[in-house]
DNA sequence: ACCTCATAGTGAGGTAACCTCCTTATTAGT
DNA sequence: ACTAATAAGGAGGTTACCTCACTATGAGGT
């Protein structure tokens, strides 16, 4: 009867961390007029296509530095391409992103960072990291690094 | 640069558990047509004021058996009291809870599960335990006792 | 060349899960 | 008695997704 609290709750605990995680999300990117999902959006694209591209790329098209497809950006966000397709739509009303197209494949867009983008980019991670804005920061080292073990084993 | 993966991604992880967790919860409601939300309220309502109640309640109304305020409720979703009266129409619509006067304040409703609801709880909850259709059964126990300690710092 | 099939993006429209602001009944404090 | 706080809910909005249908294109087979 009281063991309830054991396991029931850890969704509970996951649910409320996590609305924390995105409030806190939402509040640091509030100076930037961003929301968390066009701030993800936009990390993947700088950090996926940027001129040092090519981290790791597990996806299809890893080769040119010019942009991520649509799809290839709805892979790595683990969204629907229909998804993608709003959020790059509200990065490219900022000037933030740019779609250009395929010269190899004339259905596709490849949508790329443009330089304000890639500095909005600089600046949002620059003032993240002096601040201890982190969410995450709240936990010491090894439980952070405990954390991110367990978690990669449920987001397989 | 190597290391961007590390800290950075923590947020990723946790993105992507969390939605998969969702999307399991849904999928797993989906016979009951509960949504993850009305399950969470539903379960709240059972466990919050049935016949064996009290179980440490750390909010305010914890005597009587009969019901949740819907600000009580609230405070326990931890979502605005408006979002409650919106969960509470729902799982009303579906005859699993029911709005009683409060006898001692009359601006309050309790609002409390009906038999169906509270036999919908212990059929679901038994699906669950029977299926292993828990989400966090693909962690080992050690694993899962840890996500909860480090959990439980996040959501303080 | 033609026909079929798959794929890339997007318009249309929908849903879940929240929110704030305003209003109404009521209760509590001085 | 008057004022301030509180409980619930109506009105309306937002974010972050989704599916389905459609068009333009590419790829494979005959």
């Amino acid at each position: 009867m009281a063991n309830f609290g054991g396991s029931a709750d850890l969704g509970e605990l996951f649910h409320a961390a996590f609305r924390g995680l995105r409030r806190t999300w939402a509040e640091q990117l509030a100076p930037w007029e961003l929301t968390p999902h066009q701030w993800r959006a936009l990390q993947t694209l700088v950090r996926g296509c940027g001129p040092g591209a090519g981290s790791g790329a597990g996806s299809a098209a890893g080769a040119s530095a010019a942009g991520l497809r649509l799809k290839d950006l709805a892979d790595r966000l683990r969204i629907a391409p229909r998804s993608a397709t709003e959020v790059v739509d509200q990065l490219e009303s900022k000037d933030l992103v740019r779609r250009d197209a395929d010269p190899s494949d004339r259905r596709a867009t490849l949508v790329v960072a443009t330089p304000a983008g890639e500095q909005l980019f600089a600046e949002v991670s620059a003032a993240r990291r002096d601040k201890s804005m982190e969410y995450f920061a709240q936990l010491a080292e090894p439980d952070r690094t405990e954390l991110a073990r367990i978690l990669a084993q449920l987001s397989h």
